[in-house]
DNA sequence: ATCCCGAGGG
DNA sequence: CCCTCTGGAT
């Protein structure tokens, strides 16, 4: 099959079975995605949610964060992944954001990135979820998915690789969407140890499963 | 033992 | 390129 195939099938099945797909974190407003998106690295979107109320009603604007001890914020995160880096990272960030933004959230990719524990992924996050511009954040979700479905090739071993693979064959218009429906498709169907290939509605046309069903696999 | 919406440093 | 960070769920 066609890669441009491939994509005109996933983007038909999304667009009818999930028009308007989110992010599964919890925020109020692009202050309070930012720190989400950085403590979900390597750790689950639910946890966060968990601990995120009680970190977005102590700090709940970058000056409070700016202002506060990196252990003070290290009690409220330190059930996620990473907690000491990420309490650096968080406490860096609201000084960075004060310092060089005026407590603003920046709306490009190579703002973003100057701020501590922001790198490509999470500075595409917001770029796509805040300001809806047409940018990919590939995660290891998007990652996964993409090359199961064979929307990237074997040759993009690389993030960056994957979203220019996925980039130069998703319309504009639907980048962010197509973010969120390859991380949804990921974390509930297309999981990373056990895929869930018997309730995929994607199997049809799925590299990954037209492999795993081949008649001596093991 | 492996994975979860990675980033920073060597 | 590699390594480290490092909690909780499966």
């Amino acid at each position: 099959m066609q890669k441009k195939e491939r994509f005109r099938r996933f983007l038909e099945y999304f667009t009818q079975h999930y028009p308007e797909p989110k992010t599964e974190l919890h925020f109020g407003n692009p202050y309070e995605l930012l720190v989400a998106v950085i403590l979900s690295a390597q750790c689950t979107d639910k946890r966060i949610n968990q601990i995120s109320p009680s970190l977005f009603a102590r700090f709940p604007e970058p000056e409070s964060l700016a202002a506060a001890s990196v252990d003070e914020v290290f009690t409220y995160i330190r059930s996620v992944s990473y907690p000491n880096n990420k309490a650096k990272h968080l406490v860096g960030m609201a000084n960075a954001l004060m310092e060089k933004f005026g407590g603003e959230i920046p709306a490009t990719l190579e703002e973003l990135q100057t701020l501590p524990g922001v790198g490509r992924k999470t500075a595409h996050v917001i770029l796509s979820v805040v300001y809806n511009e047409p940018t990919m954040a590939v995660d290891t979700h998007v990652f996964r998915v993409s090359h199961r479905l064979g929307l990237a090739p074997l040759t993009a071993t690389t993030p960056l690789a994957v979203e220019k693979a996925l980039m130069a064959h998703i319309p504009k218009q639907y980048v962010p969407k197509a973010h969120h429906w390859l991380i949804l498709h990921g974390r509930y169907v297309c999981l990373a140890r056990a895929p869930r290939c018997g309730v995929c509605e994607l199997k049809g046309f799925c590299k990954y499963y037209e492999k795993v069903s081949e008649p001596g696999f093991s």
